[in-house]
DNA sequence: GGACAGTAAGTGTTCCGACAGCTATCATCG
DNA sequence: CGATGATAGCTGTCGGAACACTTACTGTCC
């Protein structure tokens, strides 16, 4: 093990951690004029094509029920969406994004594009391929034998 | 720009910012058994060399001044370090681990080292050299030409 | 039909990241 | 010396990630 590789693992001065900070962050100020946060935008989006049960935005947004359930409630306040009983499943409930939160979503998605555009600079094709392989072949690592760990929570 | 990027930059599922999480969460598994986080263990880590203030810590940590005062305060609660007056700059402060804090560091340190190892399983050293060098050119984009940022809060 | 495991959403908690604003001190320069 | 700007650390606030747990409902299997 080298200490390249000891450098990006390392705690929370991960370079890799930094950089998807700080993305965050930068997609954040691109949305500060609509009041949404980078959670809240990808969700609206998500959720635009209309029939989206909390549990299939979850997979989408790689967050919990929790996080669900919290995030939901504050786009809820900012009357973006509401949730409407699920027909077919008493236990579950649709999101329907009203007007308001309808007529965001093109405002957005070309934000996602312009941040995309300004952190790939200058890569080519190729070494955006390279970038996505590489983090999948770590993200798989991860996932498979991991001893201390229970299965997804959901 | 291609679809692969955009699912790399998009929102809470970026892969980049799911492969940090991920990485996060496993590295927080291992320390479990010490109680510890990952900023927590890294805190100790870099204080263990000793005339650390929290201003240096911070730049190791990524973090900044309001996380790296809570960041002690609850290692101080825990009894891991003590803060004490800086000789020769009253503003300032210096960190010391306890003993009990110094205990640990040997303890910590194998860890990163583990989950390094397995998060880069079937690497070759070309490729985290790669995979740094793409992190970093990711990184410098995001820094540099940043038209709604202030600069850095210290 | 009834027990029972599994699933959907929600609640409570801790920790962390980012932003805004504060006080005390330092360094510099007139 | 005194004003001024920068720096060090702190506090308040919000959003979010992860974990543990609860409640209500579903599907299945006996």
């Amino acid at each position: 093990m080298t200490e390249a590789s000891i450098a990006l693992v390392l705690g929370g001065g991960s370079l890799l951690a930094l950089v998807g900070r700080e993305l965050n962050t930068e997609t954040e100020r691109l949305l500060a004029p609509y009041g949404l946060t980078v959670q809240q935008a990808a969700l609206l989006g998500n959720a635009a094509a209309g029939n989206a049960t909390p549990s299939e935005l979850k997979h989408h947004l790689g967050t919990d029920t929790a996080g669900m359930t919290r995030l939901l409630d504050r786009l809820q306040a900012k009357g973006l969406l509401r949730r409407v009983p699920h027909p077919g499943d008493r236990r579950s409930v649709v999101i329907e994004l009203t007007s308001e939160g309808q007529a965001l979503v093109p405002e957005l998605t070309p934000i996602f594009g312009a941040i995309s555009r300004r952190v790939f600079a200058g890569f080519s094709g190729e070494e955006m391929a390279q970038m996505a392989g590489l983090l999948r072949r770590m993200l798989d690592n991860l996932k498979t034998a991991e001893p201390g760990s229970a299965p997804p929570r959901g």
